[in-house]
DNA sequence: CAGCTGACAGATTTCAATATCTGTCAGCTG
DNA sequence: CAGCTGACAGATATTGAAATCTGTCAGCTG
């Protein structure tokens, strides 16, 4: 039965794909699914999202897009670069490492659909080098990092952090010791950008 | 029909099961064609391997055992710390990147025993730290690095450079511009490690 | 007539029957 | 009699028929 009858957006049928992924996971959410939950006929989906992928996508941007939110604050404190830097890096690991421990299968879920999703996932991952890039920028401006290419240097710190961020390492983030090799890695890499 | 009527041996079966994975690849390689390929029964090769897992990881370590070999001798070889560093990590890159382009499937194979043999796999990187420590233990006592706990950094360095050698990473590995990215990595933790 | 419905074709998934495989062991063979 | 065989029970994989899903569209409805 529909739980409301205001007019069918956009907006509210990414809501019910969330809630329909969250219910049944990646491989049992149908677009069938969706249209159930919302008291509609599949077809007016369709009328809004060419296709299922197409509406896969879109929650999957609306995922990331989050994420990117909460570290784009970072990079505008007002701390020196090194806090920021240090900062955005913890950030991301913890976000990550919260939302994987705390629901692991919607965390499997979205996994999923980020493969399924490659486009919007290589915007995402622009969009963090671009924020680590202005971090190490503003370190360089004021002195206290060198980096010839703050640009391929974000990339290359963004790689070396990898096991802290990619969803394939998810399994590891529950080791005791994840901490304490992520602290490692990072003094190394901070280090190695210091003037 | 028998190839040979030497006695069965350990070696003679990992020799046909890696066969046999290369053929039929890890989904339908069977005992039964291992045994079909020796000219035996497959009793004959419960005989010697206790479990299809047990010959599987049999195979694995084999085959990680190679790597591990190559890159010793680096390690052993009579350069400077910051040059035997730079060599190893190329190397385990090299090879990596070689045999996940020369032959996918057979690669995509051993990927998939290697999530299986999680035993041998820890083994086998429990190896690789140790080589990577030794070498940044030498460089601290020839005072070019620095390091408070080499191990802990041979673990970071490990880490840091996963994007290289992690398997989960090999379709990265075919982009036009890794060694860029590879090389931007290695000099930030080589600045990182210098004293 | 803008937006929705539901029937439809072709693609994909599910399910249960069937076939194959794993691991054991009593007995055969050289 | 050490080493191998092959039949067997239970577990796993394959297969193909039936069910469901995706994406379209002609026509209904408010």
């Amino acid at each position: 039965m529909p739980a409301t009858s205001e007019t069918l957006t956009a907006e509210r049928i990414l809501e019910a794909t969330e809630e329909v992924l969250r219910r049944h996971g990646p491989a049992k959410a149908t677009v069938v699914d969706v249209a159930r939950a919302l008291g509609v006929s599949h077809g007016s989906v369709y009328r809004h999202f060419r296709t299922k992928a197409a509406l896969r996508e879109a929650v999957t941007k609306r995922w990331l897009d989050r994420t990117t939110e909460v570290l784009a604050r970072i990079v505008r404190s007002g701390d020196d670069a090194e806090t920021r830097l240090r900062d955005w890096l913890a950030a991301l690991f913890a976000a990550k490492r919260r939302k994987a421990g705390d629901d692991p299968e919607l965390f499997a879920t979205y996994q999923v659909l980020a493969v399924e999703a490659g486009e919007a996932v290589s915007a995402h991952l622009t969009d963090l080098t671009g924020q680590l890039a202005r971090i190490i920028q503003d370190g360089v401006d004021t002195g206290v990092f060198t980096a010839p290419d703050p640009e391929a240097t974000a990339r290359a710190v963004f790689h070396a952090t990898g096991r802290f961020h990619d969803p394939g390492y998810a399994a590891a983030w529950q080791r005791h010791d994840i901490q304490t090799e992520f602290e490692a890695v990072v003094d190394l890499l901070v280090r190695g950008l210091r003037a």
